[in-house]
RNA sequence: GCCGUUGUAGCUCAGUGGCAGAGCACUUCCUUGGUAAGGACGAGGUCGAGGGUUCAAUUCCCUCCAACGGCUCCA
């Protein structure tokens, strides 16, 4: 009988689920083991090929764990407020609600096709409000808390309280201000990034390239008064912690850059006719005497106040217009140097020289103190300014040349200094910060990069924030008023004076004991909340009264293996560590990472097919006619080189005879790789897929339609997306699984393509015929021999090893030469088949099962043990060795391992070979390295 | 510009201080009562380039080149 897949893989995807094989239990004598993925947003379109990728390796480590005795923790759920559900609703009017549980209901079932070990009965929607409670309590606790420099850790506000000068003289709002200040979520204003298209403000992770990463739409910068979260607290615990994970490097640099910290010091300037003193940071204090300018960011406070009244209208106007500027503009514009000159000077500390102050958005407001001391000889960015302004550059650094560019490193003599000349840059920055805070002007401070994380969105479909505002002072619901659910809204749009959609709902705002009425937060969670603690939920998933019970997360503690996506490098991953660590600070909690162990698998990519069309005609050529308009020199390049007086005539040539001249420049368009195959178009599929189609005409080559191809992100709109179930439906969910590990190493981004599926899939045939005779069900008992014990334990051997370390592609190539080999043997002993269907069942679930029961087993594979192999059967007796002279190899020679090396050498000599190859000459030296060479060195 | 990852057979990838490998694809042949196939045989390589260390380098060290990903006026 030839392996039926689509009636076994049902079969036993039903029987788990009936039996609830895969639930993981909170009291169990078995060791722990937490095996997570990141959960998925339930997009409208489905699973593709490239989301299951990580689900089925976590899904094999976590059969491979529960086969060697561990209770898993494999759970599933979905990250379901965002805001593609959103922009849906604004078009069709739909409650994402709706649209959101029944995509859920579509990712499920696509899920259990791949048949995943999930169990089910603690899966999480960040949208439902049992969910939601619990974030927004411990939204709450954020609020209640305060971070104590003292302690380095976050206590409750009352803490605080006594250590503020005269806080029980002042009123409710004055209270309420202080306090905001030190509350670990607070209300402030901020510059925000916020997204007119969007209507909401976005998180800096959350915009790239100064658009939104959603969507696109530009970015500008807007202060706005925000509730945001203190992350910046935790910056040095989050950047010391990184020591303790194993996370990959790449994600732990990602988020050191982020967090950016630097040491420097802060320097204060006075300035001349003013009161006033501004506050710069520098890396840099060695360079104090090279200092020739001061530069303030546009946005700086004082820049305004320190105008002088001839200087007024150029700083006014340059101010204006780089405020204006959106960020995409000024990141594209970073090479073009802009600034001005206020009509101020700041006081030199230590020379008591007049030191200009200007204004130049090379300066970030964000940063630091909004303010540089400029050592155009030592930092290139100063060097440009002070260039293209006609500044003076001092050296104060030997080992440059100041009159071609800045000498940026961090090493030399230093000169022209006064108390710092002759020391080494290391040894004058010490000096220099000691000099410094002794005489008052400034001290020593670490620096960070990061910012506070943004925590409003201006948006529907998102938690509420759990606040009311009394008399403009914002306070926190009850923890028994929890969840404060999403209420109801005519329309998914701000309201007329610009509230967010959450205005728009009726008779919404919170009633105290005396029926007084007050606003409501109109703001909603970002994105991220749900998912900075989601992974605690899953340990006690149905709990009622607590966001986790104190037995189920003292049992689980945190997660062993985490597998995800590297794009939540600085989103998703910090801000899950900051929450973690928050928790642990209030002893909810007994850990301070989220997961020991971080894997993150790399993008499956599409392959795009590509037509074109001829200028704006309706007439499609075939692409190698065309495809020299897509060279490295495009055609428009082409065109003027060729046309240059002194063109090469090459390039003229080419000019020539380019398909431009015969088709005019041509347009790619994306075409739906299900019209495509190699390379060749369906035709008449084509021109049915579009009205505009239907009369296309087509240049065809040897009569056929050949398409362009590319690799790029697989997505709906670029007609490339692989369903996982098309795969399913044709070749079975095993083999899906064994193909998308063979595709090649778990962490790097490869394209999809079933060139070699074909080929596991005949792998399953051979594995089902190893197991079978004449059709039938054929095992024997016989005792094994020493050669297949030797394929089954090399096997077992090197597929430990590679679960081990997460190298799935290779397992599946050593299952297809161990199957290769079994063949070969024609083995079907039961010694050797029982143990290989185990070690192949965390890959291949259903064939495992099915033949674990043909093979008289009436429980689930699940429970087997996994096998251990036996280092006795692959050791050998003798070897082989390779004889080479002087490192070249001539010829090989069978000696027994147990001989000496000058056993060997001396037989070595005495060979026919070896006397015929040295020729008379006297070797200088034989080296003889037991089981690998002998060397005859002349 | 900085950081990270990767360069090995046509493709996807293993591996190693000591004879350069696997799967797929490909050639040829065999089997047509395992047939939307099965079997046998085979071809394929400057291990990205150059230098160094070594008896021996694809492997270790240095320099460079290429591809991909991330960050980026961060003072």
């Amino acid at each position: 009988m030839e392996y039926n897949f689509r009636e076994t893989e049902q079969k036993w995807q039903r029987y788990w689920a009936k039996n609830n094989i895969f639930r993981a239990e909170n009291n169990s004598k078995k060791p722990k083991y937490y095996v997570l993925d990141m959960f998925p947003y339930p997009s409208g379109a489905g699973l593709h090929v490239g989301h299951p990728l990580g689900y089925i390796a976590s899904d094999i480590f976590s059969r491979y764990k529960r086969l060697q005795g561990f209770n898993v923790l494999h759970p599933m759920g979905f990250d379901s407020f965002g805001l593609p559900a959103e922009q849906y609703a604004i078009q069709t009017g739909q409650h994402p609600e709706i649209t959101t549980r029944s995509n859920i209901s579509r990712y499920k079932e696509q899920l259990d096709k791949i048949g995943l070990s999930f169990d089910w009965g603690r899966e999480i929607r960040t949208s439902s409000p049992e969910y939601y409670k619990w974030t927004q309590w411990i939204f709450i606790q954020l609020f209640n808390s305060w971070y104590n420099p003292e302690t380095q850790k976050a206590e409750p506000i009352s803490t605080l309280i006594p250590k503020l000068d005269n806080f029980n003289s002042l009123n409710e709002k004055e209270q309420s201000d202080i306090l905001l200040q030190y509350r670990l979520a607070y209300l402030s204003d901020t510059m925000v990034n916020w997204c007119p298209q969007l209507g909401t403000v976005l998180a800096n992770e959350e915009v790239k390239d100064g658009v939104s990463e959603r969507g696109g739409y530009p970015v500008e910068r807007k202060l706005m008064k925000q509730w945001s979260l203190r992350i910046t607290a935790y910056a040095e615990r989050l950047l010391n912690d990184l020591d303790k994970i194993d996370w990959s490097e790449s994600i732990k640099e990602a988020q050191r850059n982020w967090i950016g910290k630097s040491e420097g010091t802060s320097l204060f300037f006075s300035i001349e006719n003013f009161d006033n003193k501004i506050e710069v940071f520098t890396t840099r204090p060695d360079t104090i005497f090279g200092v020739s300018y001061l530069t303030l960011a546009p946005e700086h406070e004082l820049v305004e106040k320190l105008t002088s009244e001839e200087q007024y209208k150029s700083v006014n106007e340059y101010v204006t217009w780089a405020k204006n500027r959106s960020e995409r503009e000024r990141m594209a514009e970073v090479k073009k140097v802009t600034g001005v000159f206020t009509g101020s000077y700041a006081i030199h500390p230590f020379t008591g020289k007049q030191i200009p102050i200007w204004v130049g958005d090379y300066v970030l407001a964000g940063y630091g103190t909004g303010a540089v001391m400029a050592v155009p000889a030592h930092d290139s960015r100063d060097y440009a300014f002070a260039k293209h302004f006609h500044l003076p550059v001092i050296e104060v650094v030997k080992g440059g040349n100041i009159s071609k560019e800045s000498y940026d490193a961090k090493e030399g003599e230093i000169i022209n200094s006064d108390f710092l000349n002759g020391l080494d840059v290391k040894d004058a920055i010490k000096k220099a910060i000691a000099v410094i805070e002794e005489k008052n002007f400034g001290k020593g401070k670490i620096n960070y990069r990061m910012r506070d994380a943004i925590f409003g969105r201006q948006r529907y479909w998102g938690e509420p924030i759990p606040v009311y505002y009394k008399n403009g002072v914002p306070y926190v619901l009850n923890e028994n008023e929890l969840p404060l659910i999403l209420p109801e809204v005519d329309k998914y749009l701000p309201t007329e004076n610009g509230d967010p959609p959450l205005g728009r709902a009726t008779g919404w705002c919170y009633s105290d004991n005396d029926q007084n009425k007050y606003e409501y937060e109109l703001s909603t969670m970002p994105g991220w909340a749900g998912s900075s603690w989601y992974y605690l939920r899953y340990m006690d998933a149905n709990n009622t009264n607590n966001f986790v019970g104190k037995d189920a997360v003292n049992y689980w503690n945190n997660v062993d293996l985490y597998i995800g996506g590297a794009e939540h490098a600085t989103g998703h991953l910090l801000y899950v560590r900051f929450w973690t660590k928050f928790l642990f600070d209030l002893g909810l909690i007994p850990q301070v990472e989220p997961a020991k162990k971080l894997i993150n698998q790399g993008m499956i990519q599409g392959v795009s097919s590509f037509v074109y069309r001829s200028g704006k005609s309706n007439t499609f050529i075939s692409y190698n006619l065309i495809k020299d308009q897509f060279n490295k020199l495009t055609i428009e390049e082409l065109e003027r080189e060729a046309q240059k007086p002194q063109a090469k005539p090459e390039i003229v040539e080419a000019w020539k005879n380019s398909s431009f001249h015969t088709y005019g420049k041509v347009t790619a368009l994306h075409v739906d790789i299900n019209f495509v195959n190699n390379n060749v178009l369906n035709i008449e599929a084509f021109k049915k897929w579009r009205e505009e189609f239907n009369n296309a005409e087509f240049v065809l080559e040897n009569g056929k339609y050949i398409c362009g191809s590319e690799v790029e992100k697989m997505s709906k709109s670029k007609w490339n997306v692989v369903s996982p179930d098309d795969i399913i439906a044709q070749y079975g969910a095993d083999c899906l699984r064994l193909y998308e590990m063979f595709l090649g190493p778990l962490e790097l981004s490869k394209p999809w393509n079933t060139n070699g599926i074909t080929g596991v899939s005949n792998f399953m045939r051979k594995l089902w015929r190893l197991y079978h005779h004449d059709n039938c069900f054929t095992i024997s008992d016989e005792k094994a021999s020493r050669n297949e014990l030797k394929v089954l334990h090399r096997t077992i051997k090197k597929i430990s090893y590679d679960i081990e370390h997460f190298s799935f592609n290779t397992s599946v190539s050593n299952f297809m030469i161990c199957v290769n080999e079994l063949s070969d043997l024609k083995c079907n002993k039961r010694e050797i088949l029982e143990p290989l269907i185990i070690i192949i069942s965390p890959y291949a679930p259903h064939i495992a099962e099915e033949l674990w029961n043909k093979l008289g087993h009436p429980e689930s594979i699940t429970f087997a043990q996994f096998p251990e192999y036996n280092e006795e059967y692959l050791t050998e007796t003798s070897f082989s060795y390779p004889i080479s002279l002087n490192g070249k190899t001539k010829y090989n020679y069978e000696f027994e391992l147990s001989l000496s090396k000058d056993e060997i050498e001396k037989q070595v000599m005495q060979l026919e070979q070896t006397i015929k190859l040295l020729d008379g000459k006297q070797p200088k030296k034989i080296i003889v390295v037991p089981n690998k060479i002998i060397n005859i060195v002349i």
